[in-house]
DNA sequence: TATAGTTCCGGAAAGAGATTCCGCTTCTCC
DNA sequence: GGAGAAGCGGAATCTCTTTCCGGAACTATA
């Protein structure tokens, strides 16, 4: 198996371009499986996935040798949408509505995507790379945030990014039969929790 | 627990007891399926399960026709464990200490059981009773506890003990790549929103 | 544009596991 | 102890996954 897997950049022996037709139809498959998944969920049959896509399951095997590639390629392209949606708001509004707005729209993607929730508490090695690839996609804007309202003494200073993000992902993760806005309020709470500056940790 | 109507065959159809080899036999592949899940994943070959048990697939069937019956036989078991658990703790702390130490009991749960997590947030219609059978078993002892809490001023009457049930059942169940203190260093910063009395909702 | 060299596609076929089915065994009740 | 119901085992069947390779499609070069 190769370890090399990232082909950002490009190297000394220059690897072949990428079939157009190939990276259209693995755009197909990401599309059709979005789609399957929502209907039918993470474990539906591959050949739903392929007769919408229009290909043969060969082609879905090429590109996504395990299932669990397909699904974390769904799901970073979900984060990655997510990840887009922060400078906007970081440049539109003061730091704590950003933030406010921004764990808002997490919360949303979250709460929306029933395949995340389920693939992240699957316990399958395969989808440990996934909260680091949240991490890493949505660390680094919700760090900021965090920051400035720390600095500006609001946030007592006892949880990490990560912390608030692996929160945020945990608790907007819906759960059969619960109120809608349960994680919402929950988050809200953690956050008065954050506030309450005169009780020591 | 059912009540048998042992003797007393008062209906017209009478119902059969329950024959001793077949409650034998159940027990046995709850306890396996209990041992399997967790070194294999709830995902395991149902084969695994009754070669562990001593007993035929057919058995397994019979009493669990679908794979998410097991599952939730196996997860109703430890929810009773752990239900089994609030008395005792209850008669010999104060309450608050009790509370304390009975969500630590609960996350403790959770966090153990990948299955639970897993099953819970699967989507799957199946395991939709399951939070309900949560909350039927886990929420009158939650409730009290909480309910001595807020009398005595300490803890802001903003939540419900079903609120609280799922807060901590979802940020107990851990995510791969986390602090493993992580869920209950949360559970701590939402109490302390609890406590945050000073702070209007 | 034609050609050679790759890459990629499709779907049949093999493999793995889930689920059913039914003859036989074990248990319960009278 | 015997009749009859309930339950058991595991081979057979079915469903979905995964592999494999002949041929089609694409790209680079002239």
């Amino acid at each position: 198996m190769s370890n090399d897997t990232t082909g950002s950049r490009t190297a000394a022996s220059a690897p072949r371009r990428i079939r157009t037709d190939a990276r259209r139809n693995v755009e197909a498959l990401l599309d059709a499986a979005k789609t399957v998944f929502g209907t039918s969920g993470v474990d539906a049959p591959a050949k739903e996935i392929t007769d919408l896509a229009g290909l043969g399951v060969g082609t879905l095997y090429r590109h996504f040798p395990q299932r669990s590639d397909l699904i974390k390629a769904v799901i970073e392209r979900e984060i990655d949408a997510c990840a887009d949606a922060a400078p906007a708001l970081a440049a539109e509004h003061k730091p704590d509505i950003a933030l406010a707005r921004w764990l808002e729209r997490l919360a949303a993607f979250v709460a929306t995507k029933r395949g995340f929730a389920a693939a992240l508490h699957s316990g399958d090695p395969a989808f440990d790379g996934l909260s680091g690839y949240l991490m890493e996609k949505l660390g680094p804007a919700l760090g900021s945030l965090l920051d400035a309202a720390t600095a500006a003494g609001e946030i007592r200073a006892v949880v990490s990014s990560q912390d608030l993000l692996y929160a945020v992902a945990k608790l907007c993760a819906p759960l059969p039969g619960e109120e809608p806005d349960h994680g919402r309020r929950m988050v809200a709470l953690l956050v008065d929790g954050l506030r309450s500056v005169d009780i020591q940790p």
